[in-house]
DNA sequence: TTGTAGGCGTTATCAT
DNA sequence: ATGATAACGCCTACAA
């Protein structure tokens, strides 16, 4: 009785010599695709056997052999941006129903640290990536796409490059923000724009001016955060401080920045809404539970992740397939960061 | 000129023969380890070759040869928890210094997707795997220590089971809450609990109740929560509230169930900390900017993450490694959800 | 120092 | 319907 595998995970040629058949009739048999070339009978007997054994089929030598993986790579800049958490199971939720494991990782905008992550991504052979780390000049990216990297953008877009991107619809609901300032009676509103090499940051702080210009108010109170932090938030409304305190509304690119603007507040005694109003983006969670509850513009993050995840498998299925762009409706919550202007003094 | 690869990857073998040498000659000049067994001359011309062809390592039939893959799994309950993704930086800063690959899945606390992930992690030949999941009675991670699986477990435990693992130290912690309760007047203390699934939710109640006996105070003020999550946390407080109002404070199992709380007290018109007092724990991010500023008690999650990361190397390098458990520091914060009980009516 | 050869576990293409 | 064979790309004794 001679057992040629002792001890280690049983291979296929195991299940394959306990069923007395060949490895390729078992792995016929183990797999759905194939089961029907063979007999009922030689298919159930391949199966009881990998069964008893606790048979699991080896991905990596799969993988080798069909250069697939039933794998994705979902490329994120800070997972400890509540952004980004609920795109992440949007994403999973139409992934795995389809059969792809998704495989998360976190570059920490850096960009060395993308660099190794997508090229590690890429050497296991995923089959495609979702990348939420876009900047407008891209080089990684721009490569990749040349290359012919089955890819789609999620939230922010790479310029003059023809990826198929799933994202918010940043422009109307900077307006909606506007309007809604205007409408109160603010007529000195400023950005705090996020970095301006993203998409995200530029079109915002576009928006913005187009928003204010239309409703007859300046544009020339912005400043540009340097990250998506709340860090870079606060010290981007104490530079504008600094500058000028003629500004009763502050629209800040995303909720970590305005968030920031708490923080000068509290140091510097000011009242919000009382004395500024300030709105944020994204809608991360808990905005409902701050002091004051922060007004925003919320995304549908679920449906940005299961939306890109559907779009790259429609790019998976059909490779040639041109590049689109989908834009996810953005609205206005209103909650207690915003009321009229204090009166002039 | 015959090109016997045309437009795919380059593989080793177009670098040999781009280098003049044979395939196992330029494995051993790529690879540091043993690029010293051959001339520095041959090992310079096949790195040029290599950079040349843009060449990248196949890690799929590496992994195959090897069945190592210089990869780790990295399994998390619920990425939007904000708890989970300092952690994962933790984690990530130690191994990627190592030249290890984080895989991070997450499981929605499904037990059926964990098993399903674990597998595909396995099969994927990870080479161990930090465990956030972790329920006091586990048949899975049983099963995997059974197989010798390399792991080491996060947060929480599994009862009985001499797995390394790094937790907060959790009874500390929630002595220093209920102390501080007590030092404040509260004699009515309440817990809202964990699941009692988890040995954080059993540990932390556990530890609840010596405390507040050592207080001299009442005990069975408890309500257990069937997740970690807001909503159950404000079902388990409308529980407790429709069984007896005499009661002032409350600690939560959890920074989640506290949030719960406040909405409950919202619903209600209740008062935090005028008519009950809060605490949480975890010291999730943003908690300082909620109304009221949550007081709950810190674990260091980064360490918490690196340190189960360094863990998890130790077993990796020496297989047979006797578990040992790490319990790092939990400090109580105090913010604005707790003060003095309201005088007795 | 370098080349030879075999095999990791699987699947695809033949042939039977 | 099943078996034989080769190959995916790499690594590593062993031989030279």
């Amino acid at each position: 009785m001679s057992n040629p595998n002792p001890s280690s995970a049983p291979t296929l040629r195991d299940v394959a010599e306990a069923a007395g058949v060949h490895t390729a009739t078992a792995s016929r048999a183990l797999n759905p695709k194939t089961r029907q070339q063979i007999s009922a009978e030689t298919a159930r007997r391949v199966m009881r056997a990998a069964q008893a054994l606790g048979y699991q089929p080896n991905s990596v030598a799969r993988s080798l052999k069909t250069s697939r993986s039933s794998t994705v790579g979902l490329v994120i800049p800070d997972l400890t941006n509540p952004l980004f958490p609920p795109i992440v199971r949007g994403v999973e939720s139409v992934l795995e129903s389809d059969g792809y494991n998704v495989w998360i990782v976190n570059t920490d905008n850096d960009e060395e640290r993308e660099r190794a992550k997508i090229e590690s991504l890429r050497s296991r052979r995923v089959e495609g990536l979702i990348v939420a780390t876009a900047r407008l000049d891209h080089p990684l990216l721009r490569q990749l796409h040349e290359q012919g990297v089955t890819m789609v953008l999620i939230n922010r877009q790479v310029r003059d490059l023809p990826i198929p991107a799933v994202t918010g619809d940043d422009a109307t609901g900077i307006a909606a923000a506007v309007r809604h300032l205007a409408g109160l009676g603010h007529t000195r509103i400023a950005h705090l724009s996020g970095p301006l090499g993203t998409s995200t940051g530029l079109v915002r702080s576009q928006a913005f001016r187009h928003a204010v210009r239309d409703h007859g108010l300046a544009d020339d109170l912005v400043v540009e955060c340097a990250r998506w932090s709340e860090d870079d938030g606060a010290a981007a409304l104490r530079a504008l401080l600094s500058r000028t305190t003629d500004f009763t509304a502050v629209v800040a690119g995303n909720d970590l920045i305005a968030l920031g603007c708490y923080d000068v507040f509290a140091e510097r005694g000011l009242s919000c809404p009382g004395d500024i109003s300030v709105i944020g983006f994204n809608d991360m969670p808990f905005l409902d539970k701050l002091r004051p509850p922060l007004t925003t513009v919320a995304v549908p993050r679920h449906e940005l992740g299961a939306e890109a995840a559907r779009m790259l498998l429609d790019c998976i299925d059909e490779p040639g397939r041109p590049a689109r762009s989908l834009l996810l409706p953005a609205t206005l919550v209103v909650r207690g960061s915003t009321a009229a202007p204090p009166r002039r003094a």
